[in-house]
DNA sequence: GTTTGCGTTTGAGCGCGCTCGAAGCCGTAG
DNA sequence: CTACGGCTTCGAGCGCGCTCAAACGCAAAC
């Protein structure tokens, strides 16, 4: 799969309605100018999560923070670079677990890269699952909103008479769950 | 947004790779049969999760299951569909307190559909956020995977200098958690 | 000089969604 | 007759990912 071909994909994903990429223009700044060090309030708001779990992944081993002459956390440029990846990583539902086994791949050396690559491999089919899971949920909540009738099982009824929808699709709706 | 569109966006997105509408069609059977009355084994094989989820909704007020003369459950079709409904909305995380919340209106009567609607549309939105969301960290990872170098920042050192990736696409991928 | 504010550590607690164990009942098979 | 499999109830336990409380340090502001 091409990477123009994802990019245009990922544009036409994100084109549906724009808060994402206008808040993403908005943010521009930010990758760009990766400070040399950071404190812990900066990384945190810079990833949208709290100072707590910043440190409760420092102690989950995530990443290695310095301190300053005071014993407060410095972080610098790699620590932020590798706590993005740590949080699009968590985002994308990768569990604790495996992103310590992946960091602990990474500390091991270039000789591990053959596992991470696999490590990265098995999670991106997962995600490629969730999001075809999701998007059946999705549909199926569309239909039950257009066809509503109060019932739970209306969509289902709904999907049995309505419009000559093909059995696979109409199935593949009920049966979202079997892909995961 | 019209539903022959929505069957079609379904389609092309199974159509990737193949497994899902594979066993969609394997399981064709399922819905056209919906039985009578099925025991908790039963349901909890046609939507794949445990007799202890089974009991444990039913203890939780999301359904209301008769029992026979043994005190064994017995699922109606009703019931069933309910199931199908809810099992759907907790793929696709709607938590269990909401879904609570939703089945004591649809148990309050008709007067309760606007808000049972407000809940699905928010829901729905939920669902699409979360879909771009899952979309830009796949493409983050695939991505990584395909400018691999072993260095948890390099996706993003790779993003700065590879292919003249225009700057918003950049950002979005950096911040894809800011669409949550 | 005290207050405010932001940071530190450690260990405990929490919300969620199951998941399981124990003790018991029932119907069928050997 | 007894053993087995599958169901029942009830309450407890668990894995995950945080989230917080307590007690403290330091530094700039008033």
């Amino acid at each position: 799969m091409a990477t123009d071909d994802l990019m245009t994909r990922a544009l036409e994903t994100l084109g549906d309605d724009g808060p994402l990429s206008v808040e993403a223009i908005h943010r521009l700044t930010d990758l760009a100018e990766v400070p040399e060090s950071m404190t812990i309030a900066e990384v945190a708001d810079l990833l949208d999560l709290s100072p707590h779990t910043l440190r409760y992944y420092e102690r989950a081993g995530l990443v290695e923070v310095a301190r300053d002459s005071n014993g407060h956390r410095v972080y610098d440029a790699e620590a932020v670079r590798r706590l993005v990846f740590l949080t699009r990583m968590r985002l994308s539902g990768m569990p604790m677990r495996d992103l310590q086994h992946y960091i602990s791949l990474v500390d091991a050396g270039e000789h591990t890269v053959p596992e991470r690559l696999d490590m990265l491999v098995e999670h991106r089919d997962t995600t490629r699952r969730r999001i075809r899971e999701l998007t059946l949920s999705l549909m199926a909540i569309e239909y039950k909103i257009a066809t509503y009738g109060g019932s739970t099982g209306q969509d289902v009824a709904a999907l049995d008479t309505a419009t000559g929808a093909d059995r696979t699709f109409r199935t593949a709706l009920v049966h979202a769950r079997s892909a995961s």
